[in-house]
DNA sequence: GATACGGGTTTGTCTCGACAAACCTCATGG
DNA sequence: CCATGAGGTTTGTCGAGACAAACCCGTATC
């Protein structure tokens, strides 16, 4: 995954894609119309530049995302754990604990991600 | 904490101001034309800006932050959890994990971090 | 062969953040 | 006094992203 940096009309753009693709793009436009309020050349446009990117693809009339939702989550939890905690997750949760209590729940969830990742 | 959104040239400098403050704002002009390569009308009128959002102040010549570093930290945590993991840690260190394992150590402190947080 | 519609692109406007040239004011000292 | 430097502000340029008006082309329907 090369350098990705994504701007806010992207993220909300490719937030409606994942929710319905794959979909044509005349389809697109029209949601994009009624949920942004975005005309057809905007929504083209961002096609054409999310294309551009490789990370969609728009054949025969019908967009396809070529990046998961997923793969976006962790591409920017890895940036913002670069940027602000030299990389370190448990520098990550120290400093988040300081600013909020987690619930038991949370703390039986997290002990078994651990464990799984032990092995 | 209100409304906090930080742009990137805002970031550069505030990492800036903590790695020095207290510090003159001449001294300050001064850094950021060696580190940033800007002339001093920026450095200024950025501390203005900053200023006017409160985050930090300006008294005879002196700049001092109203927020830490740690804050900042916590502050864009928080708001990559709830955009993309509606705010839940265990979702956020799950995706994590399949993008990348952990060090023993790295486990290690998790650990003692989730026993802390039980107590 | 006019009209309509699906599937687009070209080009331009608007806003906003980043940055700086020129200017201002006051204190100090030669 | 006049220069110099500290400590600023006003104003404007530049670039980039968000968005859209107007246009284009093929097909198919009347």
């Amino acid at each position: 995954m090369d350098k990705l940096e994504l701007f806010d009309a992207e993220k909300r753009f490719l937030e409606i894609l994942w929710a319905r693709e794959p979909v044509k793009s005349t389809e697109l436009a029209r949601i994009c119309q009624e949920t942004l309020g975005w005309k057809k050349p905007t929504t083209f446009n961002m096609i054409r530049k999310l294309a551009d990117k490789h990370l969609l693809k728009n054949e025969n009339a019908t967009v396809t995302a070529l990046i998961s939702r997923g793969d976006l989550q962790r591409q920017e939890s890895e940036a913002l754990l670069q940027q602000s905690f030299q990389g370190s997750v448990p520098a990550f949760l120290a400093a988040f604990l300081e600013g909020r209590r987690l619930k038991p729940d949370e703390l039986e969830a997290l002990k078994r991600l651990i464990e799984e990742a032990e092995s």
